[in-house]
DNA sequence: ATGTAATCTGCAATGAATTTGCATTTACAT
DNA sequence: ATGTAAATGCAAATTCATTGCAGATTACAT
């Protein structure tokens, strides 16, 4: 039985091993311990999560981890209420469409953001089972009007 | 001439006044300042932003606007990259459905942000002429799985 | 017009979040 | 095993946003 448990452990342990190195990056104690943690919570977490967690690691190393994996597609960045942004696991998210509140684009090129004003309705996202809608944000990322005729 | 352009310059002053009557806020130089500023600009603007143009008045002044106008529904706030948000006036978008890139769900009892894995395909959002997507940021607001079945 | 109460503004100070520089340690390809 | 590039920890510096308070301004009723 702990034979068991261990073997699935050490399983677990190559996949995030190897996951790291996928994204190219070194396996380093800290790395191991957040990406497992996000595999274990399924959930975003924020640097505030990581930070309460481990408090075996000083603050700039987990925000420099945090930033390595972004950077190497490991995680994604969430826009964030007010400022203080929360990160998730990549994964291939489907989805579908749905009602709506605000509809925002991002030129990647200027870096402006515009409301856009499109005159139709945006059909309903199925969300899973249980799950209920409030309200939404989209925010689109491209290249603007503007820029697009350069 | 000047005539008729004072003329305009007024009504345009007098309509920015009735906005922020409209919204229960106070005239005052700053708030019709920056008001004017969004209504000319017609997209989205930081605080940076603001800062920047409005070096007559102090960072707290331009905080509290930013916070009153956001309060009294006269701006949204738009999540940014990087814990900087930009803010956008209000105004009725309509929009259809797209292609995607992440679509997150934060609970509102919670606070929990997750991935939510649908498996459908996103309809296209129409933009509008010349504008390109490369990605998009959904961020669905609401009453997740766990808290609804309380 | 004028007084009063409520609120807004500017300033200074505080507090929180994030980044940078640098010396030391660690990972990993050879 | 060993050298090089990269990661870590610590301290300090930046940046970003909020709070308290005194004086100024606004809305509103008289």
């Amino acid at each position: 039985m702990n034979l068991h448990l261990h073997y699935i452990c050490n399983m677990k342990y190559s996949e995030l091993k190897q996951s790291l190195k996928n994204h190219k990056l070194r396996i380093t104690d800290c790395r191991m311990d957040v990406l497992e943690y996000f595999q274990q919570q399924k959930k975003a977490l924020s640097f505030r999560d990581l930070e309460y967690k481990f408090q075996e690691y000083d603050r700039v190393t987990l925000y420099r981890t945090l930033h390595s994996f972004e950077e190497n597609g490991l995680l994604h960045k969430i826009p964030g209420d007010s400022g203080s942004a929360v990160y998730g696991l990549c994964n291939d998210c489907g989805v579908e469409a749905h009602h709506h509140n605000h509809m925002h684009f991002k030129c990647d090129t200027c870096g402006t953001t515009e409301c856009i004003d499109v005159p139709v309705e945006i059909p309903t996202i199925s969300l899973p089972k249980n799950y209920k809608m409030t309200d939404m944000d989209v925010i689109v990322n491209g290249i603007c009007n503007h820029c697009n005729s350069n």
